[in-house]
DNA sequence: TCTGGGGTCCTAGGACCC
DNA sequence: TCTGGGGTCCTAGGACCC
C-alpha cells in the first residue's frame, strides 16, 4: 500500500528562475492580480519572514531594501511549465492524479514489490529537474493525508534529497507526533481553534482519537482524516479527469468601479471567458449568476454586495445567451454611490453538451445553439484574442494593475528567452 | 493609496410530497 | 378544541484546499 505526493517546491517562485539563473538564491515572491498580496515565496523569502498572503503594500520597502526580487503573477507561463512536470509523472507511472497546479498523487501499489520506492522517488526528482528545471518534494506513505506529513516531515528533519518515505507504524507515529495539528491536511483555522479546545494539538493526540467520536463532535470529513492518519485508505486516487461543477471566473479591480456603464463591459469580459472554459469542458450550464462588492478593508466607506442568479430555461455554452444573462444578473443588483471593488460570474448546474433537454414550455430566451460559429471563434481565439462581442470592453480585462511581469518565456513566440544575447 | 482567484464537499433547514 | 410521521429535493452558507 503506498502513494506518493509530487508537490513543486514554491512552484510560482521557481517557475521565475527557470530562464533567471541570475536568481538562484535570490529571495523571490510572486503578487496576486493587482499586484495586492504574496501568494508564493521562495525559501528565502520565507526565511525573510514573508507570509502567505501578506498585503504587498505592506512588505514592498522592506523587502527590496534588503535585496528580494517581486514578481507579478503569470499565469500562462505557470500552467505551462506545470502541464511539462505532469507529463513526465505521466510518462512514468499509469496512475497519475493531478491534483493541483503543483501538486500530483502517484499510485504505487503495484511498485513497491518491485521498486526501492525512496530510490524511485529520488529518480522521479531527479528527472523532473532535469528535463523542466522545477524542484520537487517527494513524500511516500499509505495515504493521501500521511504523503503530506511525509513531505513536511522531509522539510522538518532537512532531508536534502527531499524525498521522504514513511514506511513502518514507528515511522509514522513519529512524524504524527511532531506535527502541529493544524499542519493536518483538512484542519483549517476553525477546526483547529475547536481541536486544541479539545486538547488535541499534536497529529498524533488526532490519530488516537476515536473515530466515532470525531463524527458525532466534529464532521464526516474529520473522521475520514483521522481513518487516513491511521494508515486506512479512505481517499482514493481519482484518475479520471471529474468533470467541473461550476466555473467561475472573477476579478479584484485595480480602480475602484462605481458606475453601472462601466462595471457592463467588465461583467461581459468575465461572461465571455467563462464560456470559453465552459465549452472547453464540453459542458452547458442552466445558471448564470453575477455578484459585485465593495472592498471589505474599507470601513471608511458604505459596504454592498450584490448576487443574483438567472435561470435559463435550456442548457447552453453559447457566450450570446450567458452575455445576456449576465447582463439581465448584473442590472439590477447595481446600486448608485457605492465604490465596487470585485465583480464575477459564475456558471452552474452542468449538462453534458451532447445531451439535450428540452424545455417543456415555450423558453422565450431559445439558446443560439450555433455550435459551429462559437468552434470558429474559440479556434480564432487561441492564442489572443481577435473576436469580440460587442458588449465587451476590448481594451482591458478588468481595470487590472500589473507591472511587474515576467515574459510568457515558453508559451508567446514573440517572449520566447534568446541564447547568446551578447552574440547578437 | 494599496488586501487574489478558483474550486470542492458537507450540513442544516425550508419547501414540498403523501 | 384537538393538529402525525416520514420522506425527498434544493439551496445557502460554512469549512476546507491550493
Amino acid at each position: 500500500m503506498a502513494l506518493a505526493l509530487v508537490d513543486c517546491e514554491s512552484f510560482y517562485a521557481s517557475c521565475e528562475r527557470i530562464f533567471r539563473p541570475d536568481l538562484k538564491n535570490t529571495p523571490i515572491v510572486v503578487l496576486s492580480n493587482n499586484d495586492g498580496c504574496v501568494i508564493a515565496r521562495s525559501t528565502e523569502a520565507k526565511k525573510m519572514g514573508v507570509g502567505m498572503g501578506v498585503p504587498w503594500f505592506k512588505i514592498k520597502n522592506s523587502f527590496l531594501a534588503q535585496g528580494g526580487k517581486v514578481f507579478s503573477s503569470n499565469f500562462t507561463f505557470y500552467g505551462d511549465m506545470s502541464a511539462r512536470v505532469m507529463n513526465i509523472l505521466e510518462g512514468l507511472i499509469p496512475r497519475v492524479e493531478i491534483y493541483s497546479i503543483d501538486e500530483a498523487f502517484l499510485g504505487l501499489d503495484t511498485f513497491e514489490q518491485h521498486y526501492d520506492l525512496y530510490g524511485f522517488g529520488c529518480y522521479i526528482r531527479n528527472l523532473v529537474k532535469q528535463w523542466t528545471g522545477v524542484p520537487v518534494r517527494i513524500g511516500i506513505a499509505p495515504t493521501k493525508t500521511l504523503t503530506k506529513i511525509a513531505i513536511n516531515e522531509a522539510k522538518r528533519l532537512d532531508i536534502s534529497t527531499k524525498v521522504y518515505r514513511l514506511a513502518t507504524k514507528k515511522d509514522i507515529r513519529n512524524a504524527l507526533a511532531n506535527t502541529p495539528v493544524h499542519d493536518v491536511w483538512g484542519v483549517g483555522r476553525r477546526l483547529n481553534a475547536h481541536l486544541n479546545k479539545a486538547r488535541i494539538t499534536n497529529a498524533l493526540h488526532l490519530a488516537d482519537t476515536d473515530p466515532n467520536y470525531i463524527r458525532r463532535k466534529f464532521s464526516v470529513v474529520l473522521e475520514r482524516t483521522v481513518r487516513e492518519l491511521r494508515g486506512q485508505r479512505c481517499l482514493n486516487l481519482e484518475h479520471s479527469m471529474t468533470a467541473k461543477k461550476q466555473i467561475i471566473v472573477s476579478r479584484s479591480f485595480g480602480n475602484r468601479v462605481s458606475d453601472l456603464e462601466t462595471l457592463k463591459p467588465i461583467v461581459s469580459n468575465f461572461a465571455v471567458r467563462a464560456a470559453e472554459k465552459l465549452r472547453n469542458e464540453k459542458q452547458k450550464c442552466s445558471q448564470v449568476s453575477v455578484f459585485i462588492r465593495t472592498s471589505p478593508f474599507n470601513k471608511r466607506k458604505p459596504e454592498h454586495t450584490g448576487y443574483k442568479t438567472v435561470e435559463l430555461l435550456t442548457p447552453t455554452n453559447d457566450t450570446r445567451d450567458i452575455l445576456m444573462a449576465a447582463k439581465k444578473a448584473l442590472i439590477p443588483i447595481f446600486r448608485t454611490g457605492y465604490d465596487y471593488a470585485k465583480a464575477g460570474i459564475l456558471l452552474s448546474r452542468f449538462t453534458n453538451e451532447k445531451s439535450k433537454q428540452y424545455s417543456l414550455f415555450k423558453d422565450p430566451n431559445e439558446p443560439k445553439e450555433n455550435t459551429r460559429l462559437m468552434q470558429y471563434i474559440d479556434q480564432l481565439n487561441v492564442y489572443e484574442t481577435r473576436i469580440y462581442y460587442a458588449s465587451q470592453n476590448i481594451n482591458q480585462w478588468s481595470p487590472m494593475k500589473q507591472n511587474m511581469a515576467s515574459p510568457k518565456y515558453t508559451t508567446n513566440w514573440h517572449e520566447l528567452p534568446i541564447a547568446n544575447q551578447g552574440e547578437k
